[in-house]
DNA sequence: ACCTGAACACCGTTCAAGT
DNA sequence: ACCTGAACACCGTTCAAGT
């Protein structure tokens, strides 16, 4: 399928078509079964191929992951941001986590401290360029960046792995939470009972990330 | 090894005595080849068995994971902290993270939204107390535990992830970060050139709690 | 240049059988 | 109760060979 367009050209090769064939083939595994099920030999069979030919359009699956955010990263429309400072600096990091929220499988892929696509570098940009222009010093932009992007990166992870969890409950938590501590030395938790798993599963992103912002802002003044 | 100390009670077993066997055998492993080199496969060599025979003391890898986070966070000296709330709030999110930064395998263990190890409960427990303390309701409470958690477990991702890549650094990356972008799309990041790097390598995790914690704070008044 | 087949060096886990 | 051996159902990647 992917030399479908092979030309009489002196040396005949399509890559960068086939580059999107895998690419595509790539994102209907992950839409359609998940990131779990996303494997070289997985891809290979959904094109009929080999796994060794893949590695010959991509080095291996971490640059794989990379192409796939590069290209997510460049469909995401670019929003407007507020003219004033503190409310773009807010509204940047918010993208960020709005990007990434649709890439369960990008938890593998959080190696890099500073991540990422350069489709997406726009965001870094502008956090950097708003945490100036709120009177930080550009070395305390970049540590603003760094603590909105753990905070990013943590909350991604943790729901994530919460639905991974929720999607295939075939077995019980290994010990359950809650149930089953002590009172006199956990008054608080176990005061909480069901309500702790209840106020867990909020999505609490949101006013979170105001919070940190808001202490990122109160630090550098 | 594990059965040296049977006994002739009316069904010998002794089965506490072999699942330390395999805590101490998997630590060795942990410290002298590092996380990635943790399997069960491993681990049954490491202890002149077979893999099958682990699952009689441990569910599963997962379980093995949990019950050392559980052993660690129990051999964790339990430090007295401040009496003034908003300083103990700060001191039990920095305890959580001290006993963690040791432990660069829990990212696969990373699942749980509340995690953990009952053994570090108290650290939940402490923050809890200190937030409600400081004038939060047991509900916001929960909520600010939750974002220093974020925090905390982004941090330790980036973290445990850089000196993985830096452990070995065999290949270079896929791309350069910062050499070849665009300075008139990027001027703010290509401007920075090397610094960037140095910056992103400093151990900025307490003053970001630092932050957290303030806006937290600042959110609840 | 592009692709294949076989192999290397692994995984976690299940199952049936042994003692 | 505890352990083994073989097997299932996978991984990512290398290598030598094909066209």
């Amino acid at each position: 399928m992917q030399h479908r367009t092979r030309r009489a050209g002196r040396t005949g090769r399509p890559p960068r078509l086939a580059r999107e064939a895998i690419l595509s083939a790539a994102q209907r595994i992950l839409d359609e079964e998940g990131a779990e099920n996303l494997s070289m030999r997985r891809l290979a069979k959904e094109m009929s191929s080999t796994p060794m030919a893949l590695y010959h359009y991509v080095r291996d699956k971490d640059e794989l992951l990379l192409l796939l955010l590069e290209e997510h990263a460049a469909k995401f429309p670019r929003p407007e941001l507020p003219a004033e400072p503190r409310a773009r600096l807010l509204a940047a990091a918010q993208v960020l986590h709005d990007i990434l929220v649709d890439c369960p499988w990008i938890v593998e892929v959080l190696a890099s401290d500073d991540l990422f696509a350069v489709s997406a570098m726009w965001i870094v940009e502008s956090i950097l360029d708003a945490a100036i222009e709120s009177g930080m010093t550009p070395e305390d932009a970049v540590y603003a960046y760094r603590v909105i992007w753990y905070y990013t990166a943590g909350e991604l992870t943790v729901r994530f792995n919460r639905e991974r969890r929720l999607a295939h409950l075939d077995r019980p938590p290994h010990r359950d939470q809650i149930t089953g501590l002590d009172p006199g030395e956990f008054p608080l938790i176990t005061s909480l009972g069901p309500r702790w798993n209840e106020l867990t599963v909020r999505d609490t992103h949101r006013r979170g990330l105001e919070a940190v912002v808001e202490g990122l802002l109160a630090q550098a003044t």
